[in-house]
DNA sequence: AAGGCAGTAATTGTATACAATTATAGATCA
DNA sequence: TGATCTATAATTGTATACAATTACTGCCTT
């Protein structure tokens, strides 16, 4: 494989920490449901395909499993994690909770500047609608954690961040496929809602939000409760 | 430094992916702050404390890192980790959500057998307060995670679990020196809500508990407001 | 032909070796 | 004396080598 992977500067000083760009690829791949939940990820090709040792390789998988994207069974290597029923769930749930603390702390001290950060972002994800599935699913859940990371509870945001990213893995597991969770114009709503200064129509347009992204994720858990072939062949059996 | 770290058992087939005990040992040194926040990490001595190589080391620094516990700066390596006042804060915030999350889906469903669990705990805290500072902190904490537990939802424990334990690096930094961040009674008193399945009276209890926790976590915050030599001057200086 | 079993290949877990960076100590010079 | 520079030591970042476990293929048995 010689230098392929590496070919623009030799040695330049790394100023990031040699695996962080397998991270970032590696997350976005999984959150764009390229990878897709029980998928295998061998240290081996990951390694080759960026140009890194097994090493960096297996740092990343560490962090993305702390994250909760990636299950690690022993000596069985890592797979993209598949959350299950309960756990999504679990997730909503705690989002739920988190996500009404940040519009709580958000309304009323919501700056311009921010309101603008927010509709450029909105209009973006109105922009990637056409250009496809994949970046809509990224930049609707990059929405919730842009809305985190204003909050200026950096704990929140780290949270949000980790939950919504699962949500990725959520919606690929049981909810219709290929379909962003959420409506740009739900977005919009709350955008509008946090600059009215209403405390409370600004927090029951976020639930009433959340409980739209809960449902369109856990729609088909009817249809597919899991990728279980018992539950398929009921329909086909007598 | 030949065998002296693994005497017992030559080459037993390890059931625990071999880092583990490294985690648990720096994990608990550091919430019963025999580890101080600042202190240095090096991956050489904690290897050969525990008779494994760096690479174990390494892992379990990454880890601790993600949970927040500890730091890492490039090419500089790890120290326990300093969380800001505003960090403080933030963390102490989402404590605050989560918890009553956790009271308002335990009360009214808890099995006698929890309690009984809950007041178990507490009786050990009560011993251990007799035994020493260290472990009471380590107690007063575990009744925490140990109620999120109960609670059911996963996420949540998780993230107790996480938060918690960075409160005993803020009760480090900020509190009064060696004193437990909880009083046992105020542990019996929200046993006893939860019992008495009233919601309110239950959220309001953790609520008061939570605020006195803040409060002696944080109360030594004007005193010391860093370990700023600065500041420790301006008392000296004309 | 189906199932089980051995031997081999592939993959992961851990340790060590090497490279790069940072910290330390000593010497030099003003 | 004090500061700066340099050489050396200590520590971290990364890659590779080896050991252990798991997966697979083909053969053998019934």
């Amino acid at each position: 494989m010689s230098d392929g992977a590496t070919p623009s500067k030799p040695n330049r000083r790394h100023d990031l920490p040699r695996g962080e760009a397998v991270y970032r690829a590696l997350r976005r791949a999984i959150i764009e449901q390229a990878l897709r939940p029980g998928d295998k990820l061998p240290e081996d090709v990951i390694g080759e395909r960026f140009g890194v040792s097994r090493t960096i390789v297996r740092g990343v998988l560490g962090r993305l499993h702390a994250e909760g994207l990636v299950e690690l069974k022993l000596n069985r290597g890592a797979t993209v994690a598949r959350p299950s029923l309960e756990e999504a769930c679990d997730i909503f749930e705690v989002r739920r909770s988190l996500e009404r603390d940040v519009v709580r702390r958000l309304v009323g001290r919501v700056t311009p500047r921010q309101i603008a950060l927010l509709e450029a972002h909105v209009a973006r994800e109105g922009e990637a609608r056409a250009r496809g599935a994949a970046e809509s699913i990224r930049l609707a859940g990059e929405f919730h954690i842009l809305l985190a990371e204003l909050s200026g509870n950096a704990v929140i945001a780290r949270y949000i961040n980790e939950l919504v990213s699962r949500c990725s893995l959520i919606l690929a597991l049981y909810g219709r496929p290929h379909s962003p969770d959420c409506a740009v114009n739900e977005h919009l709503e709350i955008v509008a809602a946090l600059r009215s200064g209403d405390a409370g129509k600004a927090i029951a347009v976020m639930e009433h939000h959340l409980d739209a992204v809960t449902e369109r994720a856990l729609l088909a858990s009817a249809r597919t409760p899991q990728r279980d072939i018992r539950a398929i062949l009921d329909a086909y059996a007598p």
